[in-house]
RNA sequence: GCGCCUAUAGCUCAGGGGAUAGAGCGUUGGUCUCCGGAACCAAGCGCCCAGGUUCGAAUCCUGGUAGGCGCGCCA
């Protein structure tokens, strides 16, 4: 027998194969032993028949349900026939009810049994509840952030940074190491545009004064100037030639610009709670470049196309791959084609990912299609990663234009607001500065990682600053919610898991073992998002049953409070996934 | 012109072949003897168009329409 995981259902293929049902070594999951208990009691019934099981959007029709319709023609019978006759044949000691609806069969979970079963592996396995070993502990490089020097960290670099951070997270709970690289933007022709204009224009003391926003004023009178002086872009471009070639002044200011860049971005990766195992930019690659052109050479696949040197690749009908520009300098392939190389030497992964904006994609299956043309059976495990822009007042941000907003000042805005917030509120807290930061920062980064990465985002204060509903500080609050009811229980920790039996507590449970699934899926998909609407699910569940019944004090006190841990740990535990971290009190 | 992506509620989005399409924001009303109201409960509003595949389509396929992005010397 053959088990898939498939988009939240289960399907069952009879037949030869093999089946796993051990996770993260010993554990075993609610939802694989349902699917192994439906195997079992159907197998006599069903030989050589596909069962699909999936979860009813209504509760009131169980917590799985199979439809019967697709074996009508082979059984010759109608699905209602088959749903009441299989439903019968169901009978496990993990399902309370197994009822017949139409053609439906419905299957009721034993609330006692999985109520003490899921809680009994959050207890024990703590943060590692939900992790499993799949990734063997192979690696996985991870291109994230890569801000280019000389330019200020806008909400645009935010996306890649937090989105990368979160699926390296996700890589390491599926069992595999993340490396995380950031490839700082710090070469090409735009430096040669740099060091044109800080030459024509720039002033020492001024740029030292304020780095970035100085450079980037002459970046932007750079652009203004080449509209009326075309050959400022030919300079340019032989500034950066110059650079390439080791021109010690151009070499000297690169390296200026490059110094007070990077005090700046980390400053920022401080506040966001994001390292980097590696921070090797594209300039790291300089002198990697040769033996890329040496391959491809010795490869026959260079051609000569005005007089810049090119991998053609009609057969794949893509247009071609620019290796060397006419001038004899590089150009951003070759570099991502010496990155790959030395990545694949250097850290032997089972996946590479590149985090990077979707605008990007073709240039990202140029580079894959040049490898595989050169004989790189490995550039099938490199995955371009892509995401949508950050849009203002529905246009692209444009550095050139100097329409940008700088994530640094949202980010202290919202820390702002929630400092604000925690006076009114909880004017006592102790901490009051660092749990400010914590709510601020974590708003911004949840409203980037909530919703599918592909997705377009028109910047918004506004949303960025809202701290109801589906927000980051919802599930903070929840969660310091659940550490509130532990502490006033005198730091109540459940030594064992309990059976809740209780109707209002069942949507949280059920949801409580979904979480395996989930984590397995957001991965599949480079998707934090599905993390960060199970988090909101679980939040809401567990909130609503707190408006229902009364833990503290009530007959099955012990109970509710292990119900309350087990939700504290996996919405941290979430939370901790995405970026985000989860004060006790806030 | 060609390629890729997107189209679900007033707004932002879930839902990737199954039963009555779900959340949040905003709006209106309620919970207010409240274990943390950054909460809970309720009302209201919806699958771009046309074909096709299927017992069954928001979901898969084809063709439109609208928007976004990309298409060699920028990254």
């Amino acid at each position: 027998m053959q088990l898939e995981w498939y988009h939240g259902k289960t399907r069952l293929l009879y037949g030869d194969g093999f089946f796993i049902f051990y996770l993260g070594g010993m554990k075993l999951d609610i939802k694989t032993m349902v699917v192994q208990a439906l195997e079992q009691t159907l197998k006599d019934h069903l030989t050589g028949i596909e069962i699909t099981v999936e979860r009813p959007k209504n509760p009131t029709f169980g917590d799985y349900a199979i439809p019967c319709f697709s074996w009508a023609k082979s059984l010759k019978k109608s699905p209602q026939d088959i749903a009441q006759n299989l439903a019968t044949v169901i009978k496990h000691s993990l399902f309370s009810k197994v009822t017949a609806v139409g053609p439906y069969i419905n299957v009721f979970l034993d609330k006692t049994y999985v109520s003490k079963k899921i809680t009994n592996q959050i207890i024990s396995s703590k943060e590692k509840f939900g992790s499993n070993s799949d990734g063997q502990k192979s690696n996985v490089t991870i291109d994230l952030s890569a801000p280019n020097i000389a330019k200020p960290f806008s909400m645009g670099h935010l996306r890649s940074t937090v989105i990368g951070n979160a699926i390296a997270n996700l890589a390491e709970k599926n069992g595999y190491t993340p490396i995380r690289i950031n490839h700082l933007g710090d070469w090409g022709t735009q430096f040669g545009k740099l060091i044109v204009a800080y030459l024509k224009w720039g002033n020492e003391e001024r740029v030292k004064e304020q780095p970035i926003s100085k450079l980037l004023s002459l970046y932007i009178k750079f652009h203004d100037e080449v509209e009326n002086h075309p050959e400022l872009a030919d300079e340019g471009r032989r500034f950066f030639k110059m650079l390439e070639d080791g021109d010690p002044q151009a070499r000297h200011l690169w390296n200026w610009f490059r110094e007070e860049s990077l005090k700046e971005f980390f400053r920022i990766y401080n506040l966001l709670g994001v390292s980097f195992d590696h921070i090797q930019g594209e300039a790291f690659y300089n002198d990697k470049m040769d033996e890329v052109i040496e391959i491809l050479n010795s490869k026959g696949l260079l051609e000569l196309s005005d007089g810049a040197l090119v991998v053609t690749l009609d057969e794949y009908d893509s247009p071609p791959c620019l290796i060397q520009k006419s001038d004899g300098a590089t150009i951003y392939a070759t570099r991502d084609l010496a990155t790959a190389l030395f990545r694949k030497r250097n850290y032997d992964f089972a996946r590479s990912l590149y985090v990077v904006g979707s605008e990007q994609s073709l240039h990202f299956k140029q580079v894959k299609l040049t490898l595989q043309k050169a004989g790189f059976e490995w550039e099938r495990d490199m995955v371009h990663i892509p995401f949508g822009m950050m849009l203002q007042d529905g246009k692209k941000m444009s550095t050139r234009k100097g329409r940008v907003v700088l994530l640094e000042e949202v980010l202290n805005e919202a820390t702002d607001l929630a400092h604000q917030i925690i006076s009114e509120k909880n004017p006592n807290l102790e901490n009051k500065e660092e749990v400010a930061k914590q709510i601020g920062i974590g708003a911004v980064i949840f409203q980037d990682l909530k919703n599918f990465r592909t997705n377009d985002i028109d910047f918004s204060f506004e949303q960025m600053l809202n701290f109801d509903g589906e927000t980051g500080p919802y599930l903070q609050y929840t969660h310091a919610r659940c550490h509130s009811l532990l502490r006033k229980a005198g730091c109540f920790i459940p030594k064992t898991g309990y059976s809740i039996r209780e109707e209002e507590a069942w949507h949280t449970i059920s949801h409580l073992t979904r979480f395996y699934e989930v984590v397995k899926q957001a991965w599949e998909d480079y998707d934090p998002s599905k993390i960060a609407r199970y988090a909101l699910d679980l939040a809401r569940y567990f909130n609503s049953y707190y408006a229902k019944v009364r833990i503290l004090d009530s007959e099955d006190q012990d109970a509710r409070l292990c119900l309350v841990y087990s939700v504290a740990i996996v919405i941290e535990e979430c939370l901790r996934i995405l970026g985000i971290q989860s004060p006790k009190s806030m």
